[in-house]
DNA sequence: TATTGTTATACTCTATAACTATA
DNA sequence: TATAGTTATAGAGTATAACAATA
């Protein structure tokens, strides 16, 4: 017998939609004319200064990887970067003005990208998927699943 | 005032659930040693014989990049690729019976994932979600979101 | 000349390891 | 010796253009 198709499936759904939401999200985070990376990488940086060590692990990226992120920002006034005078290898990394500024304006971009993604739903109805996608993939731990 | 975390929004929360969702089902369509994109030319392929051209439309990719998942997949028995009598330009794409076995394999291991991601819904919140997330992104016009 | 499949090229992203400067 | 940040390199994935065979 012939396999289910994918879009029969709630899985394949659920995670061609993510895609597409996603798209339209990273689309609205570009309106500052920034990568989607250096976006998540401000909304840290909006929760208070840090190192990179520790940044990079709240962001769940290797720390190399930040220092292309960081030199975009700072080349663009949205952060910057300065010695920590108590331990001088580390860079304690800060938002600017400029960027919180930046900031606000992907909010209300991302603001309208949800009331175009959820518009068709009511409040309750949203409130209800939040709380049904909440309780998926409750327990990621276990396998590893090796898709490596 | 800052800026709503990520974590606070349905947008994100959506996507990234996707996220995790399409990295469990990739790892359950890797049962078979095969890569995602192989598994799904295969599905494609078991709703029928086609050429290379639809194919390739009907799964949104370049013809080019079909050509390297064909390889594999014949390399591997799994489809085959002759030439069509009518017009010797094309090449008819069909699955194989080891093909469609692989696929019946694929296909228990994402039932399974299916099982492990959705078991703490019950059927009728199963149904629930599928139904919210079919009125979501509802009205793609103006932005380039073409799934399905 | 247009179309089908193929090859070649380039660009992005990511993962990893080596390097520097500090501790 | 260990740590924070940086640089360099390689791999996967993808997008595009050029190409050969056929219509």
């Amino acid at each position: 017998m012939a396999a289910a198709l994918p879009n029969d499936r709630l899985g394949f759904l659920l995670s061609f939609r993510g895609e597409l939401t996603g798209a339209r999200i990273r689309a609205a985070l570009g309106v500052a004319g920034l990568h989607p990376r250096s976006v998540m990488t401000l909304m840290q940086l909006a929760s208070g200064a840090t190192s990179q060590r520790d940044l990079a692990a709240a962001m769940e990226i290797d720390p190399s990887q930040l220092v292309a992120i960081l030199n975009e920002l700072e080349g663009q006034g949205l952060a910057e970067r300065r010695r920590d005078p108590a331990d001088r290898r580390r860079h304690i990394v800060e938002i600017t003005e400029t960027g919180a500024a930046a900031l606000e304006r992907v909010d209300t971009a991302v603001n309208a990208a949800e009331r175009e993604l959820f518009g068709g739903l009511t409040d309750a109805e949203q409130a209800l998927l939040r709380s049904l996608l909440d309780r998926v993939v409750v327990d990621p731990t276990g396998h590893d699943c090796g898709a490596e």
